[in-house]
DNA sequence: CTGAAAGCGCTTACAG
DNA sequence: CTGAAAGCGCTTACAG
């Protein structure tokens, strides 16, 4: 029979000497190995981080441990990071990659590895997700433009097949039409880069001098924007405003200081992990969708268009 | 015997299968978990990702893992997030927290886990590392201050304690003597945040109202004077040269953008999971203090004082 | 309620 | 050279 005390002066000298399990020992026998992979696109811009944050703080408390792995938007090392995870017999997923019809999710869902989307859209799979609300956003950029008295707007698209991209630009066709007015010009930019974002403005602003506000799919690309403007002499707000969308960090010290939607991307990674906590707690819980409420981020890249 | 056939065909199937042995059980009988403690101090900071892309890069063809755990500057979750990675009988560390006499380096040397440390100097410790030649840097921002004609210069240290802030500061000091300058006054930025930053610059250029240049320990430090400077009606660099350090991500958008030292850290990350590798393949290799050349970007935020 | 025993899936030292 | 056996350190089903 073990008294209380005993057990207390147990637990005190196990903690003294630094013991704790064997976590290989444990995971070989109990097939659980207390962490969650997490596969993220591309650490290097400043909206992923965040995102991080909140997934490890809410892994934290619960005792999980995130495996991170950073694939830079490149299909081979997502499949070879995936496998690595795989391999290490990671609880779950906590899926930040964007492509669609993602053959890893078909191989975690034959699994039976519990899966959370974290800002992207589900294709046909049930899965757990958590997405800023991208169409309400890029709805209150085109408000704000259209309210400044801007009536030729352009728009600079994230790459096809991405569903962030594809839920963005509907938004922006929908918003328009709702107005009452015609569909602006939109030219897709190859990436969420700033490279990428400088060649789709340049084609954009060539092909319609005549615009007096540009909406972009992401932050990166307007910054691409603002670079092109500067080539061409175009200036910011004066000739063109420019919207943007994640309110990444730094985007209020561009030159000019970039309006964009602002998008909760802690509390989306805080999410993601508790909604993949639920399952791995309770495999039968059903499927969430979460929507985060973004709001519009005035600075000074927009003001009210020039009279031509 | 098995014919080289049958080795290729039972290889193949495994392949097939999906099979991969079982990391616990390898674990628990080779007590080698193929798994790298990555410890990061601020994962929102642009100069960590990079150095993590570089770690993961190294360790990706060698068949290690990165677990990362970004600890947010808190020595609490430094250590909490230790244990975790202890627990997980991680092979080695990468250590780019920041902090002197830091009792993680302790207990990973008692219990004979390779370490490398990177971005940081070593304390008394017989460590790997992995760092930019701060000290030149600083000589470089120096020479090109004084080269334009700057002979007021003052500098924003970073926080006491930490080792890049204590060489970068006495690379500061040094070089103006070097120069035959009196030693420039200094203001201490409590961290290396933009908020710290624009406090100290408040202080540096309220009692220095004669600089004409300013030095600053990191990009963030000097994006805070920046806003500082804004605030007060103070032109860059019309009215003071700034100089950053790192040429982080993004340094090149702000306004003005900033001339700062560049750090090669993605090179950083790489050489130092190489350092920790060599370790790991041969616990006697002896320790190595590896110093990347750094140069510097000069760009808009650094001009000829002006005239008083 | 308690304690001994089996077994998770590998690797490796050892017997044949 | 080959193959069977032991054992890594846990957890848990089971006998007492």
């Amino acid at each position: 029979m073990l008294t209380p005390d005993t057990v207390r002066r147990v637990q005190r000298a196990a903690r003294t000497l630094g013991y704790s399990a064997n976590a290989f020992a444990r995971g070989l026998r109990t097939n659980r190995s207390m962490t969650v992979g997490v596969l993220i696109p591309d650490l290097n811009n400043p909206l992923f981080p965040p995102i991080v944050r909140g997934i490890e703080k809410a892994l934290l408390s619960r005792g999980y441990t995130a495996l991170l792995a950073n694939t830079d938007n490149d299909p081979e090392r997502e499949t070879s990071s995936f496998s690595a995870l795989l391999a290490r017999h990671v609880d779950g997923f906590l899926v930040a990659t964007a492509r669609d019809n993602d053959e890893i999710l078909d191989e975690a869902a034959r699994r039976e590895i519990p899966t959370v989307l974290l800002n992207r859209a589900n294709t046909e799979r049930r899965l757990s997700l958590v997405t800023g609300d991208d169409r309400a956003g890029i709805r209150s950029a085109v408000d704000h433009l259209v309210a400044l008295g801007h009536r030729r707007i352009g728009y600079l698209a994230g790459p096809e097949g991405v569903s962030t991209a594809e839920v963005r630009l509907a938004g922006f066709r929908e918003s328009l039409a709702d107005r009452g007015l015609a569909t602006g010009p939109v030219v897709r930019s190859g990436s969420f880069t700033e490279a990428a974002g400088a060649v789709a403005a340049a084609t954009l602003l060539t092909q319609h001098p005549d615009l007096t506000g540009v909406i972009t799919a992401n932050d990166l690309i307007a910054l691409g924007a603002l670079r092109t403007m500067q080539v061409r002499g175009l200036r910011c707000p004066e000739d063109v405003s420019l919207v943007g969308f994640n309110d990444m960090r730094f985007a209020d010290a561009f030159n000019p200081p970039l309006t964009t939607v602002h998008v909760p991307h802690e509390q989306m990674g805080a999410e993601g992990a508790r909604l993949l906590l639920e399952r791995l707690d309770d495999p039968t819980a059903p499927a969430k969708s979460l929507l985060l409420p973004v709001h519009l981020v005035v600075r000074a890249s927009t003001t009210a268009p020039r009279e031509r």
